[in-house]
DNA sequence: TATCTCCATGTTATAACATAACATGTTCCT
DNA sequence: AGGAACATGTTATGTTATAACATGGAGATA
């Protein structure tokens, strides 16, 4: 089962797709989980994963600060950050180090680290599973360094924008 | 010409070695950069590099300041970040976003965006040279993502710490 | 050698990102 | 109803980074 670069949800992220299908699933994800392992889903914390899942950009935690104050919710710091360390703890959303921002993750649900795909003309984020990255590198030589968390973050071109840059 | 993850510069700067050594071939390397290319190698520049270069450790830039304000240097937040930037432009000193921080580059003079191994346990950072992480990557398939950045940080622990552990 | 230009450094102020510590309110269990 | 656990609110501050402008100093050249 060999896999490019982008097969899974890459190439759905940086293409068009159903994107209202997409929002709705994720939504019910977080539902079905919350349910499953008594988490409240709070209006705050739905509020935060709607605005990250909104278009597959990150947004930074002032920039979701400023969109709960438009909704009515206290915008201090701590209030965005504890919520995103929620989602991030339950695996939902992941940080983008590069970026000083965060994004809804696209196979939510289980903890990892996975790998991004940040394209510097959409600012859409996309994910590589672990298997095409993070392994790639720890299997090369397992006794010199053991990986246990992994950062990496390629910024680059998505193919909707090569395509357009071309024309 | 296979190489194990960490063949090169890791295992040195893992592993005891002539540091002393080490750190006159850097400063040997940059003075000779500088010469060719007709750029200043003042006292400031040199002191940040000898600072970052001690033991192969990262700095923050506040800790850089201290450091310079110690030596009766100016240590307000500019003079840090531009004398670091001016490295990292010459490719001598590169940013490690996980720890916001900054080191020696091991492989200097070219510009690269290599792979970093950070130990969390000694707080070594060795550096992977880029054939075996980002063009890894990248390769996979060419036609999905240009990669023209990578961010590639992994976190955990180095031969001499394992061994310590396990002992 | 005067002065011009380029570049390094210094200074002031502020922006952007993040967390600690404590207060209040809500839910849910028994 | 009482209490434990958890979610949110509040205040204050810590940490990292940059913008904009001022000064100083080295080398080129007329």
């Amino acid at each position: 089962m060999k896999k490019t670069l982008g097969t899974q949800n890459s190439s759905k992220i940086f293409k068009k797709h159903n994107h209202n299908a997409c929002f709705k699933n994720a939504i019910k994800a977080v539902e079905k989980h919350c349910l499953e392992n008594k988490i409240q889903l709070t209006p705050l914390r739905r509020k935060v994963f709607e605005f990250l899942l909104k278009d597959h950009r990150p947004l930074g935690a002032y920039q979701i600060l400023d969109l709960l104050r438009k909704e009515g919710f206290s915008s201090t710091p701590p209030i965005a950050y504890r919520v995103l360390d929620f989602w991030i703890a339950e695996g939902f959303v992941h940080r983008i180090k590069k970026l000083n921002a965060f994004v809804a993750c696209a196979e939510p649900g289980t903890e990892h680290s996975p790998a991004f795909m940040i394209c510097r003309k959409c600012k859409k984020v996309a994910e590589l599973d672990e298997k095409e990255s993070k392994v790639n590198l720890e299997k090369t030589s397992p006794t010199e360094f053991i990986v246990e968390e992994a950062v990496i973050e390629l910024i680059g071109l998505c193919k909707s924008c090569i395509t357009l840059e071309a024309a």
